[in-house]
Formats: structure tokens, C-alpha cells, sequence
DNA sequence: CGAGGCTGATTAAGCGGTTAATCAAAAGGG
DNA sequence: CCCTTTTGATTAACCGCTTAATCAGCCTCG
């Protein structure tokens, strides 16, 4: 591999003028005539010059590198087409700008991140974080030393703090509307534990949309692996029949299905016994049996934002929006079915 | 950020002392007393020292990083739960080797990887590569440069390049023997262009079950996308209805799913009318309706054994098997009915 | 015609580590 | 008691690149 020192060396030339050249002489302001810079530019080609990044962010603590992370372990990629898709949105953006994404999660069993340490990496100009959870000490070792980053699908308290989201409790009252649109009246809601930042809006939208029709709520606790869904509906079913709902709305696609499963495996059927509305509405959503009646987030478009954000700060550039919010609509499949439900 | 100088300095000892103690002192023949010993770590803790990588990168010349590329752009995270578990895999084992990942991938439209000058970067210690491809200007790259490498899912033709493969042929003629055993006699193939370097030996195991039990070979072309088995489907059962299989043996599940999706149109049903065999089981297969008979790789697996080969010959040390073939099996499921074919 | 300004460069000091070469003092050996 | 070895360190070069500071000519202008 050569240097820019054999390149300055077999131009004839000094390495500042070299450097400056082959950086587009941007922030110096070292003078190069167009004969020098032409040498420069032939030598560079005949030793198939690269430069070292490594040397280069050294020298101007520009990386070009920012880190993704995720904060669950093992098959979250296949498992997950919330992080999937993320992940696209993120990858896009950050290649147009000509940077590179280092990659991060947990490893272990829980949803710990990875150590704040490993974290703020010295190869690295900033992060994404995706952080369910309302405290994280990744968040709190980034403000005490300053380190860029955006969040993900997390809720900060703090306005200065840059985060992306989606519009949740809209998310949550769409969805509670079209059912009760469709004549429901006994609504469930399997919801997320606290401790996951997303579940707070769609829940108060789902609570908000009943307290308007004057309808009471109905939540019932899921936790956010794939057989949640299954056994809250179960439990659900299992419970005194005159409680039984209508109509669930699930905290996401993965959750939807289970209880779908739950609620055939009591020998039930979808929508027409009991009508599922799902949230993120990924391909998933439209692979399901019924296909999903869902809400839909622009994830991908949350990452590319989150992304662009984190760039931006990075670089130096205001950023306009701190905290965009962006929005959901609901995508109407088959699980709801088109007509009323029974009274 | 505290640099190693800070810690010598507050410590009352040189840098090298301090370099040396910090690193475990592996390489380096500076002895160093318990009591200093203590004092370095203590200063280090103090001032809450991290070392910086790009410097030890540069110095060193290990990184630490190894790079990842995958051949196709945009919407390959969501849509491919094979490049989801490769990850998965890949994953686990870097980060059990405390190594850290950068991501590469096409940003364009087409199936060109990045350029070679961009992944060969100097801020990795080598590339892993999912290249179905058989030519790549990034292996020729690669070697010219001596860069280290290993491909998965790569048909290599030198038996030096470090490549990791399932073992395609043996599922190939798994998927077509249980078509066969289930009495079966038209079976087709729709199977991938000659370009994917997967869909030869698939291709070659399925011919070799036939030509064992004297059946004709019936191949059909299929591109990659999610729509590929769909159109090859329909195309074929727009056909001569003489030439209609019974049984269908497609590239992968979701191809699969897109052939039963034409076969439905076709008022037709699997696996009553038609039998279906899918390749890859991933949970793709278990979720689509009805749940699919397939050929399981062992993707993750794939990707953690080209990880620690990867890294086994960065680090120098002997990769014994060079182009390991990992086995695969078959997961019996709904769509091939349990009873034997119509004659 | 000398001062000042512009052009086209060069020099050298970092960035934060690693490591080969060197060295002073103490310990060990005959 | 003197010479050699070991112990416990230090010094300084280097990895490849950037950039502030400096400089030699040449041109222009009052």
C-alpha cells in the first residue's frame, strides 16, 4: 500500500501540497498551480494511492463512521422487521453521505445494551441508538462526555435531547377508531410493558379514543417477545366470558399473530368472531392469516431521519427539528373484517 | 478523553511503561514492578482512560474490525431472512472475538456490490463476503492485494480462496427425493439464474434424485425477487396442462410462497393439487399458510463459522479447513400433504 | 526603487498510540 | 571485590495524514 508520501515523492512535491491536493483542498489554505496539482493527481493514479482512513481520522477527528445500535440480542435481525427496517432507512442515508455504519447489540440473554464503554468508540463521530427503554446508561455516559448521538423510538424527557419518533398516540387512537367504527364496543388492548417508551402513547391514544366514545378500556399487559400476543389472548379467553372483547388491538404485527393463534386455538375465528388490529403494519403484517389491519409507521423513514440528524450534528450543521415526530395511518387488510361487528 | 500520556504523566512514568501494562503487556519485552503496576491502573481508572483505536490501528495494524458486505441493495435487511441470519451468526461470533462489525452493501439498483476500493478500507482487517456471484470484482480485489477474505454462499474454483458453503447438492436431492418417496412423478424445478452461485448444486441434486428414480427433470427459470416464483408459477400452469407438475421443488420459501400464491390463482390447491418444497427454513417457512416443507441451512451457523475463520487468519493462525460444506436437512411441514401424490 | 502583497509552495508539529533500542541500578556469581 | 546478568524502567522513532506557520520569489504600486 503506498502513502501520500510516495505519491508527494514521486511528484516531486511536498506532502502538504499532496494532501492538500488530494482533499480537494477544502480547509487549508495551501496555493497548488493546475501543473503540480496534474502531477500530483498521475502519481496518485500510478501508485494507486488510497488513503488511510485510520491516519486521516487520527489527524482531523473525523471518522466518518457512525454507530448503529440495537438493544437486544442474537435474532433480533430475522426476528424483527421493526430493526430491519430501521436498519434500511439508517443505511441509506448514511451512504449518501458517504459514511459507514458500525454495528452494535447486546450479546447477551437480556435487553442490556452493550457497555457504554465499548459504545462511545473512539472509531466513531456518533450514534444511533434504537432505546426502548426511558433510562439507558448509554444516554447518560453520551451527555456527561458529550458524545453526538440520536435516539430511536425512545421518550425523552429532556427537549435538547435528539429524537426520533413516530407519532404514537396517533397510532393508538386510529386504530381504536376503526374498530369502534366498525361497532365495537369491547376493545382490548394488548400493550407493552412500561418500561418500553413506544407503549405509552399507543396506549393513551387507545384509552383517549374510548374515553371519547364513552367506551371503557380494556388493557391487558403482553410482553414484546413473539408468544406475548399468544398468551395474553389466551388469558384473555380464559377469563369469565362476559369480559371477553370483540376486538384487540395489539402492540405490534408479531403480537397480533399470536393472538390470532390464541383466539383460533379457542375455536374462534378472525374478524368474525373477534376482529385484530396489528402496529408497524412491515411486510409481516401482509403475510399473515388474515392479513393484518395495521397501523403503520414510517420506519424506515425514521431511520433515515435519525440518521440525517445525527449527520448533521456531527458535521456541525444545525439541526432543525430536535424531536420530529412522524406520522402513522392505518392500513385496512382483512383482520377487521368490512362489515359491523356484532352488537 | 484522557490519553495515555495523561495517564503516564499522573502515574510518574513513561508512556511506554503505561502502553505496556495496559495492553497486558502480550508483545512488548518492558518489565514493570506490581507497585507501578497498581499506580498505572489507578491513574487509568481515575482519569477513566480509553484507549484510543485509531491510533493503536495505526500502530499496530489490527483494527479489530472486519467488514460485511452483502450483494443487494436497499430492502435486504427486511426482506431476506437469509442475510438476517448470516448477521445474526457473523454477529455473535465477532463480538465473542471483542471484534466490532462495519457494514457495506449496493446502495444502487442493481446487484453490484461497492466498489472494491471502498471495502478494501483501511480501517478493517478484512472482509466477509456473501457473494453469490461467481465472479466479484472485490475477490479479484482482493487477492491482487492480498486482503484477507472468505466468501459464503461462493462456488469458488481455487481451493486456497476461503469460502463457507451449505451443502446445496445434498439439498437438492433431499427436496426431490421426498417428492419422490411421496409418489410424485412430474416434479419441476424453479430454480434460480446460472449466476447465483447457490443454484447450481440445488439444481444438480435435484437432477441427480431424478435421473436415480428414472423421472424426466423439468427445470424453470426464476429470477430472485419476491415475484419470481409467482410469474415462473403462472407461467408454467399456463402451459400445456400434459406438462402441469404435481410437484413443485422452488429456489427458496420465498419463491415457494409465490408459487402458491399462483397455483391458488389458478383455483388450484396445495397440497391436495399441488406439492410445494421450499429452501432456506427460515421462520419465513413456518409462518406462511400452508406451512412450508423445506430445506434447512444452517445460515447462522454459516456466518459465525466464516467469522472465526475470517478472523483465524488475520490474527495468523492456521484456518484449517478451507471450504467447509455445512449440512443441511429437511423440515417436513404442510405443504406436501402427508399421503402419497395423485398418480 | 523599496515596501508590501500575492503565488506556490515547504517545514514541522501534532493526532495517540506501539515498540525496538538503550540504560541505570541492583542482584548474583566467582 | 569486580564483572555479568537481571530487573525495571526510559527514549525516541514510527504508523500515515493534516494543518498552522513560515518562506522564497515575483509582481505591482506609490
Amino acid at each position: 500500500m503506498s502513502t501520500i508520501r510516495d505519491v508527494a515523492k514521486s511528484a516531486g512535491i511536498s506532502v502538504a501540497a499532496a494532501s492538500a491536493v488530494l482533499n480537494g483542498n477544502g480547509s487549508g489554505r495551501i496555493r497548488v498551480s493546475p501543473a503540480t496539482r496534474q502531477r500530483i493527481y498521475e502519481a496518485a493514479e500510478a501508485l494507486s494511492y488510497r488513503p488511510n482512513h485510520l491516519a486521516r481520522g487520527l489527524a482531523t477527528g473525523r471518522k466518518g463512521i457512525v454507530g448503529l445500535v440495537f438493544p437486544y440480542p442474537g435474532g433480533f435481525f430475522g426476528q424483527d422487521p421493526f430493526c430491519s427496517l430501521v436498519m434500511t432507512g439508517v443505511f441509506e442515508e448514511v451512504a449518501r453521505e458517504k459514511h459507514n455504519i458500525m454495528l452494535h447489540t447486546a450479546t447477551g440473554d437480556g435487553w442490556n445494551t452493550a457497555e457504554p464503554d465499548d459504545l462511545i468508540d473512539s472509531r466513531i463521530d456518533g450514534l444511533l441508538l434504537v432505546l426502548p427503554m426511558p433510562e439507558s446508561p448509554v444516554i447518560a455516559a453520551c451527555r456527561r462526555l458529550d458524545f453526538p448521538y440520536v435516539a430511536l423510538a425512545y421518550n425523552p424527557t429532556d427537549p435538547e435531547v435528539l429524537a426520533v419518533n413516530a407519532d404514537e398516540f396517533r397510532g393508538g387512537s386510529l386504530a381504536t377508531e376503526h374498530l369502534i367504527a366498525l361497532g365495537h364496543r369491547r376493545i382490548a388492548h394488548l400493550s407493552w410493558p412500561e418500561y418500553i417508551a413506544t407503549s405509552h402513547g399507543r396506549r393513551a391514544g387507545y384509552e383517549w379514543a374510548l374515553r371519547e366514545a364513552g367506551l371503557p378500556s380494556m388493557v391487558v399487559p403482553t410482553e414484546v417477545d413473539r408468544e406475548g400476543g399468544y398468551r395474553a389472548m389466551s388469558e384473555l379467553l380464559d377469563g369469565p366470558a362476559d369480559r371477553h372483547p370483540t376486538a384487540v388491538f395489539a402492540a405490534s404485527d408479531l403480537c397480533a399473530e399470536g393472538a390470532i393463534r390464541a383466539i383460533r386455538h379457542q375455536g374462534r375465528r378472525v374478524p368474525d368472531d373477534i376482529a385484530v388490529v396489528g402496529y408497524d403494519d412491515t411486510w409481516f403484517a401482509g403475510l399473515a392469516q388474515p392479513k393484518l389491519t395495521s397501523v403503520r409507521m414510517p420506519i424506515a423513514e425514521m431511520g433515515r431521519t435519525a440518521a440525517e440528524m445525527l449527520i448533521a450534528l456531527i458535521e456541525g450543521r444545525p439541526v432543525v427539528e430536535r424531536q420530529p415526530i412522524l406520522p402513522v395511518s392505518l392500513t385496512v387488510r382483512d383482520s377487521c373484517g368490512a362489515t359491523a361487528a356484532p352488537a
